[in-house]
DNA sequence: ACATTTGCCTAACGGTGTTAAACAATTTAA
DNA sequence: TTAAATTGTTTAACACCGTTAGGCAAATGT
């Protein structure tokens, strides 16, 4: 029987919906006032339909958090690409990584707990961009054969500077964007060279 | 009447119970389980009464901000009072400010809005760490005659950092406390060379 | 003594996440 | 083809949330 594919594509593309809806409320009115009814409005059913095929609300936030790393993983990959020098890379991924917290702004929000108790449960994607950032590191690094442990330091040192800077500017700070790109530069440029 | 004045203490009295009951909720099960209601538990009255001290619930949150804020506030002064060297006072306040941090953890998330939707209104007591610190990064910097903006730069960079920090450790990311120790040191150090 | 204010509570409204039960539609079996 | 079983969907409900309105009882003022 091909019903039985039809079906399992129909029901494929219902859990996309409920994923899209809840991203959607998100963009437009915050994470704040998601509500499963309101997503249950927006796919045209009944609240109680969007438990068969998640567990619970947390799940759908979960699930959006791993399509954010996926997302955000895809744009470090690609900026990595964009050049052959390892500290070069490094600066244009961490830019990419800047620009992906404002361009997906709510993504962001759920993946880190800005501004919102985020899912504690962390999955395994999550440690793609880790991966990836302490891969070019090391490579900057290389001359100075460092440690797996002072990698991983180097590596939160450069996560706390852009993640302060993100989570400040998303709670408002009054600094203007060119004063922002400027000190996220100089962080950036200051941690390379001291790395290298 | 003197019996005026002990209404009106207790009155006091109730709205600090409030308060008092409102925050030891938020550290025994998280701010997320807050509710109006608990409040009322534990102050042993039903929920409608905490409208006669507090127009809502973000209000209450408002004013645990407001007491984080002078508290932080009297700890940062404190650390600039125990070194006359301005550098000095710099990497002292902001290891105070790390400490306030996690000794008073709730307090710091209603704060800064990590892990939870902190009431957005900002209260004047807001600019007084503020103020406190571009105070000393000027006589830090005073040799180089930075204008007002300069300095509002340089406090962010040390906020991003320091708040970035606080907050990757408040999220779980399985750092020693030695690393974060080291890695706090090495960036706070590392900004005040920078800018001397 | 009565009238008024005060303190406090119960009940309720509209909302939340979530579950159970009922109903309708579809597929399967005889 | 008709009866049975399964599936999809909804309605109703539970327990909780923030918040407001109304009423009761005690304390206060006159």
């Amino acid at each position: 029987m091909a019903s039985k594919d039809r079906i399992l594509r129909q029901k494929e593309e219902t859990r996309k919906n409920i994923l899209d809806a809840a991203y959607t409320i998100a963009k437009e009115e915050g994470w704040q006032s998601l509500s499963m009814r309101k997503i249950a409005d927006k796919i045209e059913y009944t609240a109680p339909i969007i438990y068969e095929y998640f567990s619970n609300k947390d799940a759908i936030l979960q699930e959006l958090t791993l399509k954010g790393f996926i997302s955000l993983t895809k744009d470090l990959e690609k900026a990595k690409s964009l050049s052959e020098d390892p500290a070069e890379q490094l600066e244009k991924m961490w830019m990419a990584y800047w620009d992906f917290a404002f361009s997906d702004k709510e993504l962001y929000q759920v993946m880190y707990g800005v501004q919102m108790n985020c899912c504690s449960g962390r999955c395994s994607a999550t440690e793609n961009p880790y991966n990836l950032f302490t891969g070019v590191i090391a490579e900057v690094m290389k001359s100075q054969n460092p440690s797996k442990e002072v990698i991983k330091q180097k590596y939160f040192t450069f996560f706390s500077v852009i993640h302060g800077l993100v989570s400040v500017n998303m709670i408002g700070n009054g600094l203007s964007t060119i004063t922002n790109d400027q000190i996220l530069k100089d962080a950036i440029g200051g941690i390379i060279k001291s790395i290298q």
